[in-house]
DNA sequence: CCGATACGGAACGGAACCGTATCGGAATCC
DNA sequence: GGATTCCGATACGGTTCCGTTCCGTATCGG
């Protein structure tokens, strides 16, 4: 493999001499965690010798970066999902629709990773400040601008609950998407829309 | 440790001569199991030594019941919850509230098992049936049976999606009490009500 | 060109765990 | 009482992985 130009990895480290760390190998071990975690290796399963294995790299270079698996995983987790889904602004119900037929379509990949990271998430509370900051909440917040929108023009109830709808909404579909924890509902071709229209119907102004 | 009385620890094998297998250490083996997994223990990080070492038992007894550790795993699986709750026969609405209001709640041990093996029944076909028959699924029906009455009563729609609707009655707070998903409805003291309420409004008559 | 650092790769000692075997003792049936 | 099986405990060889160290090479700044 031939080396091309390489990006400083860590920006902040003022080094000056020597060879710089690659970049490309900084990416090919984040890759080939979420290989390894996609194919059905559970986190704790995962191993240094297979991360390093999977990504062609030295296990030196993966610990000249991280401490160890943990802070690894910590990283690869912010990188797993990218930004969310933005709203177009035409009706509330278009919107939401519009959000939440994405939820966990977007990245397969994500939606294999996640209910492996779900003991980590229960257990450790960094993982879980993390997961919050990183992938959730940014997304609920762009749910929630919908809604309040929707108050704002007099479709949605003044009083509405905007923490609660948000759940109401996203909840369904992240089950089945994520564990298929209603396996009937494979077989629902207009999920999303039923979930809107049942919910706003409860929350109409 | 004096042993007393022993039950058959498997009726169905004719064993006729010598000790019979103490139900004891059955029972402290699988209760070892849900103790080591709600310690913070992953599902493939758990040892049999481990496991032998907190039930107090031998290696050798847990390789005389179960083939491995996926066959012990299955059958602690089954343990974990019991038979669902049962409705009482009041309106719709008491009835989803009572059933509601007990997820996540009744058994404190199955909400910090359950994330950790969400990645076995994520990746495990087997696991995965036996987690809908033996948990999932006989709690629908729970209250699959009370939507229904609703609908012959007239207090639901006619038309009304049943799946969907037990997706979205319990989805909100499973995702809530397992993984915490939004921890702003932490401070929301009448979720239950509030989820039952625009579902049921949404749903009405 | 030279010093410094990173690279992929291989090897290391140590630790943990697997599944099996064996021990002396205990429980039960015939 | 004798045969049989299970008990908890311990030891075993084999495997996997950890985190470190060492190669020879590659790539940078000065």
């Amino acid at each position: 493999m031939t080396e091309l130009a390489e990006l400083p990895a860590t920006p902040g480290a003022a080094r000056t001499q020597g060879r710089p760390r690659s970049s490309r190998a900084h990416e090919a071990i984040l890759e080939a965690v979420l290989d390894l975690i996609e194919e059905g290796t559970t986190v704790e399963a995962l191993s240094m010798e297979a991360i390093a294995a999977r990504a062609g790299v030295g296990k030196a270079t993966i610990y000249r970066r991280w401490a160890g698996k943990d802070e690894l995983l910590l990283e690869t987790l912010v990188k797993l999902k990218g930004p969310p889904t933005q709203p177009v602004g035409d009706s509330v119900r278009a919107d939401l629709i519009r959000l939440l037929s994405v939820v966990g379509q977007k990245d397969q990949r994500a939606v294999r990773v996640m209910p492996c990271l779900m003991p980590e998430v229960s257990r450790s509370p960094e993982a879980y400040r993390i997961w919050q900051e990183a992938i959730t909440e940014p997304r609920r917040e762009v749910m929630r601008e919908v809604l309040r929108r929707g108050v704002t023009t007099g479709e949605l109830r003044a009083d509405l609950d905007i923490e609660v709808t948000v759940s109401m909404l996203i909840s369904p579909l992240l089950l089945h998407r994520m564990v298929r924890w209603n396996p009937r509902l494979d077989e629902v071709d207009d999920l999303t829309e039923q979930i809107v229209d049942v919910v706003l119907r409860g929350v109409a102004g």
